[in-house]
DNA sequence: TAAATTAGCTTACAGTTGTAAGCTCAAAGT
DNA sequence: ACTTTGAGCTTACAACTGTAAGCTAATTTA
């Protein structure tokens, strides 16, 4: 096995186990050097071949979450395709993310107003680019300004993050409520901005 | 001094210790007995004689927290009498409360997601306070299903706190466009919500 | 007035943390 | 073949954490 191959593996060990040790009982800020490293089984002090401070991983890990945004956002695009709705097949597609990877989602959630503002700036920008591509959807399917588009697509992710954190705290057999919710208030906020809009063109 | 009347001073001393070492840099996970403690003035031991240990005090804040929102509320209320409009004056009023007390909010905020069920247990219960009020306004002023007004309400808080999380990390300058936007979507829901529910009553 | 209570103190301890210094030894470079 | 590089190791240290044990002194109660 070359240097460079084991190096990417111990690397990709610590990552693993740095999402692993996070849970609903346990965030980023409580992680430490010394446990991540005892799970990727390296020494502590090895940690720092590969990254400077516990920070840049956390980063990393954020860049990562964003990664698998993305490719939900692919999924989901695939589905609408299919089925038409855009509003329910969203919503269901990110409950289906948040379920099967509650610890991606929570890092994402609770980093997103947590203590370091560079971490709260790349999670803002991870959410960026997922309302960014919604509100692609919405002016294709409702003609309206791009900035309206954007307003409203921020105001969609907003709700639906939210639900997906109450989702995290719910049995699952509360998800199709919560999902039944979630879809209305997001139709209302289409309606509203469609009709609301016509009138005052803001 | 009476000796309960102390007791109850150095109580207090160490809630304000608390809330002091929270900032936009360190959440109260990262508060340390000792560090509190030590602002507070006393020694890290006689902590023990208020509190059970830093997750009660954790609580304790939370409450303080919720009874603030609370007070918030019942300016708006006398606000919205004098000026009318409810959105506009709610928008208004939150911000310039997030603005004041800018701690006291990023405790709701964080500990909304935070690593500890009893938080945000507590917190969403005083965020629901919060949404009942607002839903009671709804229904007076359009006429709608107390259901449909609840789930407008919840919609419109979970705007309005995601606007106050932006805020925390905006320059002043950028106050005015964040409310103006906010109060655009919220009337959106509010517009969605009366129209989209006349045609079909959910 | 004598006894009981208790807020706050001092001292102490065991555990954990991040990280500095320097060694080993296998892969990569020349 | 010889040298250089560097991933991972061991050892070590200073800083900090929460909290147990027990004392002091002042208030409260009997």
């Amino acid at each position: 096995m070359s240097r460079a191959e084991q190096k990417e593996r111990t690397r990709q060990a610590i990552i693993n186990a740095a999402f692993s040790q996070l849970s609903a009982e346990k965030g980023f800020a409580s992680l430490s050097l010394r446990e991540v490293t005892r799970e990727a089984g390296i020494a502590p002090t090895s940690f720092y071949r590969h990254f400077a401070d516990m920070d840049e991983l956390g980063l990393t890990l954020v860049d990562e979450a964003g990664l698998m945004l993305r490719q939900l956002m692919r999924q989901a695009r695939l589905r609408i395709e299919k089925n038409g709705s855009v509003i329910n097949t969203s919503v269901q597609t990110f409950m289906e993310f948040v379920a099967d990877n509650s610890n991606v989602f929570r890092l994402l959630l609770r980093e997103r107003s947590g203590t370091s503002a560079a971490f709260r700036a790349a999670v803002a920008r991870e959410i960026q680019h997922f309302s960014a591509e919604l509100a692609h959807y919405l002016r294709k399917q409702t003609e309206c300004s791009a900035e309206q588009a954007q307003l409203q697509a921020e105001a969609m992710v907003t709700l639906v993050f939210h639900t997906g954190a109450d989702a995290l705290d719910a049995p699952k057999e509360q998800y199709a409520q919560l999902t039944r919710r979630t879809v209305l208030q997001l139709r209302w906020l289409a309606h509203g901005a469609a009709s609301y809009g016509r009138k005052s063109q803001a």
